[in-house]
DNA sequence: ATGAAAACTATCCGAAGGGATAGAGGACCT
DNA sequence: AGGTCCTCTATCCCTTCGGATAGTTTTCAT
């Protein structure tokens, strides 16, 4: 049994590829970055992919259209938005394509294995809140982001291990003696990780990667 | 429905909350931080206790008798053990005083999510490292903890604030500013907070607290 | 083979963090 | 009335962080 994680930023991946395979044994997680990689998957051969978590801001992404292509290429997956924080339009724009389901990233890992459950029984499911915001439109519709939190942008393997350290209360003099590398470089990194995963500073960095798994 | 969380630091009180009413609509969390309060509220009048998870090491409590006495005052409840870590010798011990599980504060959400509904389900949970430790005795059984991670002791309501605010990437300034105060006397709350949390610096801080739930 | 990206190093600088010490006011409990 | 705890403030000192700029090396894909 396979399935789909394609979303542009590793941590979540990992994070959510440990939460299917706590759940489904015997699950091969495939993990994309990009939509064209994700639609380069189509057709191929070997065991059935029973499921794809999509996230709504990968690169490529262009709502509605672009989330009835994938559902298009994989006629026999259920395909599954995911996303940070999501609007009433995304969310209804994305049933109306043919998702089985809208996970917000900040779904409790109960209630994700629930809907996991629940979509690969052939059934959908909508986050509670959808019910309170029926109708009510967002300040801003089509990008509603900022994300509260979660990885934007592509980490490299160096910078996740650095990450990891860093939200283990380790200096940058410790990470860099512990990677035989030096201070500087660390720090070089770390100015990267910042940028990228758009934290003002260690701390927030530390609470962002704990929250996506990254311990 | 109504559920008691008895354990002597209000952060994990707070966290382990949240986890319980997202997963059981309708319930109302009592938090209490010493075994005399928790004893006080037997036999109270309203609606039905059908769950309580007690602290190992909550002031008041001294092993195998303590927990008897709470299952004794309590028959009608479910009462789960919790601890950061655990001797096999407290494990057997609780579940011979009529414990229905036991369930380590490492806990994984999901793990953590089943494992009530199976105690609420009239079942039992133990985790699956108890077969491993199968008679096996702990260098110290009695205090076996250092908790990896959790919060030892007690933090001010002040000191939760600053704490939340820190794991969000304020700096002591801006928290200041924030709370009407100076920076220094952040600085001073935020040394205490690592003394308690035993955390090395605010970024070991707010993994810390963000793996606690208190975002 | 050329170019892009990742990884590494260096130096300089100002801002922020972390620790120690010392003191003051208020709330609550006995 | 005294004690304890929380809260707030101040000064001094050194470390760590975060950023800018500039450069080398390696690896990998087109």
């Amino acid at each position: 049994m396979r399935a789909i994680i394609a979303d542009d930023h590793p941590l979540y991946r990992e994070a959510a590829g440990l939460r299917l395979q706590r759940q489904l044994h015997d699950l091969e997680v495939i993990e994309v970055g990009r939509l064209d990689e994700l639609l380069a998957l189509a057709g191929t051969e070997g065991e059935p992919i029973e499921l794809i978590l999509l996230d709504l801001r990968m690169p490529g992404m262009q709502g509605g259209q672009t989330i009835e292509t994938v559902v298009e290429a994989f006629p026999e997956t259920a395909v599954a938005l995911v996303s940070g924080a999501a609007a009433y339009e995304d969310i209804k724009c994305a049933i109306d394509a043919g998702a089985k389901g809208f996970l917000p990233k900040t779904l409790p890992s109960k209630l994700f294995a629930g809907a996991i459950a629940v979509i690969l029984a052939g059934g959908s499911y909508l986050p509670a809140e959808t019910l309170q915001m029926n109708g009510k439109v967002s300040a801003n519709p089509a990008i509603d982001d900022i994300d509260a939190g979660a990885i934007p942008d592509e980490l490299t393997p160096r910078q996740l291990q650095i990450l990891a350290q860093l939200a283990s209360g380790a200096t940058n003099k410790e990470i860099g003696r512990g990677l035989g590398i030096a201070e500087v470089t660390v720090k070089m990194h770390i100015r990267q990780i910042l940028r990228k995963i758009n934290a003002r500073n260690r701390a927030e960095a530390a609470s962002i990667a704990t929250r996506a798994g990254l311990i």
